[in-house]
DNA sequence: CCTTGACTGTTGCAGTTGCAACTGTATAAC
DNA sequence: GTTATACAGTTGCAACTGCAACAGTCAAGG
């Protein structure tokens, strides 16, 4: 057998470890903050998200789309939150297999308490950048995104 | 109840939703090539990685550092990469409690085919970006991790 | 009307994960 | 030597996840 040198890779180096690495110190750093306070998970919070965005009620299948989660696990999530009193499922008046979602007032309750301070902690997570630096994230993660063709939620 | 205006969160610009998103796109884009080749998985990888950079036996212990991967994870990690003859376990001599960890010549062929791979399918990825935006991309996830206290791993 | 194919959402199942309890070993205090 | 504490690694268990199968609904074509 050659005794060529052997390529080697710094895993410290190797971005795919290290995004999974900061996305899940991220994560975790916020759900405690939610986790605690409400009862409610990541795939819980993004549901919450998406209905508190708007005003009117949106489909599971829409939620499906803008938090690119599997359905399943959209589904599970709905049904905790309804379970909790946070959310409300409705039939769709036009189409009968969707199932139509609304925050409830205590959802609504629930998202306006928790944005503030979920921003709040973003905010002093990302307090180590400079301004200048920020823009250059959001610009590389915009790139990034669009190269993985990870459009977009269309309204 | 006040109508004062509901602060909102758009979950596409909020940047732990981002970073999970990018973080599961980039490794899916990368597990098919070793998954499928060398039948393992993510923390497997890890593992194989952590050894394959030294040429001397480590401990499970060290690679539980460097990987900053939950000790049960890595303990069942192991137990696969032994079974399918890529990894030796040997106990330590100075202190039993510990597990030596060591590439088999199988585990180190295996290494030397999947590290080329995987850093030309990084390269891949990130080449729709400059130079100078790699530079940047670097610099930035080096400030977050030290923001997180993410220490290196100390050799 | 009836059939076919597509689509929405739910659920059973199997695989994976983290936590906590456990075994065995080392170290320190007495 | 004995006890107590700390540490390395393993494993049982419960929770979570994705996949695939499923039920119900819609739309098109005959």
């Amino acid at each position: 057998m050659s005794k060529r040198k052997v390529e080697r890779l710094n895993l410290l180096k190797f971005m795919p470890f290290r995004l999974n690495r900061l996305a899940a110190e991220f994560s975790n750093a916020l759900a405690m903050e939610y986790m605690a306070r409400f009862g409610i998970d990541i795939p819980e919070w993004r549901v919450l998200a998406t209905l508190g965005l708007h005003d009117a009620p949106r489909s599971a299948q829409y939620v499906v789309r803008c938090t690119r989660t599997h359905k399943s696990r959209i589904s599970r999530a709905v049904g905790s939150l309804v379970t909790l009193g946070y959310v409300a499922r409705a039939e769709a008046m036009d189409d009968r297999r969707e199932v139509m979602l609304e925050l409830t007032p205590k959802g609504r309750a629930v998202y306006a308490e928790l944005v503030p301070l979920l921003l709040k902690r973003e905010e002093a997570i990302l307090s180590c950048l400079s301004t200048e630096e920020r823009a250059q994230l959001d610009h590389l993660m915009d790139k990034l995104e669009k190269s993985f063709d990870l459009v977009q939620c269309g309204d």
